[in-house]
DNA sequence: GTGAAAGCGCTAACAC
DNA sequence: GTGTTAGCGCTTTCAC
């Protein structure tokens, strides 16, 4: 009579006993099955499966010192950019044996800070995306647990970038060929380095094509904020405005249409991320992104150095961009 | 000397030595501190925090059987009508204790069943949203792992329901209110109980306010396939139609638009689950939601379950609906 | 109120 | 190739 455990389910000893084996046998069955006779294998994966065995996870985690589990950490699951990353870095996941915690921010350092914490005991190793914690908070958590970091630039810390600087370089390029001469550059979240890198890009580029570039006060990224920032954006005068993401590109449509203003003709938009597709009125011309990919990408470096114990590459990987010309931009209006 | 782990955090054993007491006493600092002298629960918790220890996830499951874990099933991250619902189990469950783990289904009944079947080891309790599973499958999980369902109704299993019953009549009678005499109803994913049920209802509300309805032929939910399905819905000849969400409506939307068909003038829809605000053009008629209330009450339910051992009680919890009126839907063409 | 000790189910040397 | 034997870090009777 093998032991069950208490609700009943089998234990290795219930499969060892029943397999006329001793339960390490059982145990390299199913972790290193090379390392046994494959008639043995074979046997005890039979009696298991027809027994309803599975191996207990807890045991195994506190045994190996691994949980097989990984946490994905995102500012805000609402934000359309996310879900496609959400979706790949789960996939991908599940492909390398492990399963996702989901962590949301709420876009708050505090509450990133606290759930890092949290997690930090349970899980083999975190995908932080678009974090809004200081570099420092950051590096220290990175230091205690393995790490990579999507849209963030720390280095020492595996990271994957999306680079928006080709796209949104085009973008302003497109609309100066347009003859705009005065454009504004609407920001999202002010902790986000994807929001630094587009403004930084968005001024840059507008030197160099002699264009003068204002910048708005920041905002939350979401339609709502988009659409209250048009009296601002109009009251700068600019011809055209290059938004943070398409969120707020969108809610600036909304805005612009409810003033009368005509979109591509009397003025230019341009939203990031291309995560709305056509689905605005007019359909937005904006820079694509791959969060997807960003996330895939993001596990494979977090499994990769899980595995290998740790390699000590400076892994910085970068996803280029480029401009998706839709409706919202047309030739600059004569006045 | 205390020992501590392997990588070098303090274990209990530390932290009783440091104190100077038992193990034992300070498990209880921790999960009884009422059964111990307050001084003593103090003096502990002190060292510990200075100490830097934190309870060992896996051997506390491995031990107690418990994993302080919930797995959210949902089949597609990606549709805008989860999100809310992702936040609000999410911080839900972090009040009650637990970390959730997310599943992505993919729309696949069989990936659904495949991560049923994986997180059955290691989570405490399943929230199982908007299942594509047969009512048998879905029974069979829920009989070995506790769990709560999100719209779908199978006796017996704690369940919350988004009951657009009410929001779906009423928009049939504001439909029939505005003249219109021959309405379509364009489903949504099939195995989806919030489709029949939507489908069952514009049917019979139809009926009883005396107008035609053709039922369309069934679709995935999104922006495309409202999109595609335009050239359909026109040859019916209806002057309305009813989508199963707003995704899809959006679709139609556009594609009403592309055919140069006016809405509302020419033609009204009707979305469902108030996902998109007024973000369409013209902004949609449609029928609130309560995703996020729907998915903090599940994950209530989950833990009282999990909490009491378990009450018999044939949970069914409704959550109500109502017609929201935008400017997709006017008065039917006079032709 | 606190301690001693026996596990929870699995893995990983180390033998044979 | 397979078995023996210690633990992994925590909880939980049962004593005192």
């Amino acid at each position: 009579m093998a032991r069950r455990t208490a609700d009943g389910s089998p234990t290795m000893a219930t499969v060892a006993a029943e397999a006329g084996v001793s339960r390490a046998t059982v145990s390299r069955a199913f972790s290193q099955p090379h390392r046994l006779r494959p008639e043995t294998v074979e046997r005890i994966r039979e009696i298991a499966g027809r027994l309803g065995y599975a191996v207990n996870p807890a045991a195994k985690a506190l045994s190996t010192g691994r949980s097989g589990t990984l946490a994905l950490m995102v500012p805000d699951v609402a934000n359309p950019f996310f879900p496609p990353m959400i979706k790949a870095v789960e996939r991908r996941a599940d492909q390398a044996g492990y399963a996702v915690f989901l962590g949301h921010t709420d876009e708050s350092p505090a509450r990133e800070d606290l759930l890092l914490n949290r997690f930090a005991q349970q899980v083999d190793g975190f995908v932080i995306a678009s974090s809004r914690l200081t570099e420092a908070a950051i590096r220290a958590h990175a230091e205690r647990s393995p790490a990579v970091l999507v849209n963030r630039d720390v280095a020492g810390i595996p990271r994957v970038l999306i680079d928006t600087t080709r796209g949104v370089t085009q973008a302003v390029e497109h609309l100066a060929a347009l003859g705009h001469r005065r454009i504004a550059y609407l920001p999202g979240p002010s902790r986000s380095w994807s929001n630094s890198e587009r403004r930084r890009t968005v001024k840059r580029a507008g030197v160099r094509a002699g264009l003068s570039v204002t910048m708005l006060p920041g905002r939350r990224s979401s339609y709502e904020s988009g659409r209250q920032a048009v009296p601002a954006i109009l009251a700068t005068g600019v011809t055209a405005v290059i938004a943070f993401d398409d969120l707020l590109a969108h809610g600036v449509l909304t805005g612009l249409a409810e003033r009368g203003v005509v979109v591509p003709l009397d003025f230019s938009v341009v939203g990031c991320d291309d995560v709305l597709a056509a689905q605005t009125h007019p359909s937005l011309t904006t820079v694509s992104s791959r969060a997807a990919e960003a996330g895939a990408a993001a596990v494979e470096l977090l499994a990769n150095r899980l595995g290998d114990g740790g390699t000590a590459a400076d892994d910085r990987l970068l996803l280029d961009t480029s401009l998706v010309v839709r409706a919202s931009t047309a030739a600059a209006p004569v006045c």
